[in-house]
DNA sequence: ACCATAGATCAACTAGGGTTGATGGACCGG
DNA sequence: CCGGTCCATCAACCCTAGTTGATCTATGGT
């Protein structure tokens, strides 16, 4: 969870993912849509990938990235989890 | 969704988080639960409540915080559109 | 009124993460 | 081959978010 929370936690990085939301790009397309430094986008990429959001398929010269739905349902379940858990009977200490 | 990302994407938020997943806690018992230094704490819970994921009741000298479950389930929701957008059929630009 | 405890706030410091510009490697077309 | 394009990587810099210790307010017990 904290990888994929501090991964998503970033503003360029949302970004990057929203971009994706419809299929997948590659980093020519992102650095155009988002207007970003190549350097730059490519450090985030990088940060996405490593916590498993994103992955990358190459072709010719250029690779692809895709958003990963089975990490976001990982933390989609996870939130799910802890509201069911706030939300339950209530222990009630005093 | 990016405040609620960066308020959670913190270790020691993180911890607070879970800490409470059960029922309200005052933060002493969560500077003892925690082993944290009151200042500390202090600083994090106020990140916290201002991204509206948790929400304090005082009683006496006390003052009880507990989760927010609404912020909780928006965030989970914006997860589960965007899986379900990146799982649609996929419109295959070249 | 006095003291002790709970918790917030502040200023100074620190460190980790993000930025920038340059370089390097892979792939392709001519 | 050679030049150009796509992308990753690196080192140096910078800045913001978190830490620390002290101080301040409020509440309550005696």
């Amino acid at each position: 969870m904290q990888q994929l929370l501090r991964a998503l936690a970033e503003p360029i990085r949302l970004q990057v993912v929203q971009a994706l939301q419809h299929g997948e790009r590659c980093v020519c397309d992102l650095t155009g849509d988002l207007d970003l430094a190549q350097s730059k986008l490519s450090f985030h990429l990088k940060v996405l990938k490593q916590a498993g959001l994103i992955s990358a398929r190459q072709e010719g010269r250029w690779i692809y990235y895709r958003l990963e739905p089975s990490a976001l349902l990982l933390l989609r379940d996870w939130l799910g989890h802890l509201a069911a858990a706030c939300q339950s009977p209530a222990p009630a200490c005093s």
